[in-house]
DNA sequence: ACGCTGACATTGT
DNA sequence: AACAATGCCAGCG
């Protein structure tokens, strides 16, 4: 039976953006990446669209050019937007200052490259 | 089965 | 920074 158990791939995603830890901010395809999915960012973006778990941080969650994956103008980006700089993180129309090259990819890699899986 | 659409990424211009 | 082209996969009609 089906019972509510989503697939692995999406749970995978779903731990993946949980453990963006706040006042950050992650591009869809890293978190592809590091749910052990490469190049499927889109379905990342579906997977936030379908779920309705509250205590999910989707609004860590941009594009990978910081831009707010959801479009202006809709409740959703308004939302993501109030709820980032909630976090401390800087939106400037639309847009989030995104941790260039450099810093923040080894940063990152600091936090978790060479312990993939949990 | 087929074509379109989408909370995307990467590369090139 | 912005646009275009290509790739990628899952839903929908």
């Amino acid at each position: 039976m089906k019972s509510g158990t989503a697939d692995a791939a999406t749970l995978r995603i779903l731990a993946a953006i949980r453990a963006v830890p706040a006042g950050q901010v992650a591009g869809y395809g890293h978190i592809a990446r590091r749910a052990g999915l490469p190049g499927r960012a889109r379905l990342v973006a579906r997977v936030l669209g379908v779920s309705t778990d509250t205590t999910l941080p989707w609004h860590r969650v941009v594009r990978s050019d910081g831009v707010i994956a959801i479009p202006r103008g809709t409740p959703g980006h308004d939302e993501q937007v109030r709820r980032l700089r909630s976090e401390g993180v800087t939106v400037t129309n639309g847009r989030v200052r995104m941790p260039r090259s450099a810093d923040g990819d080894a940063l990152d890699a600091a936090l978790w490259g060479p312990t993939p899986r949990r």
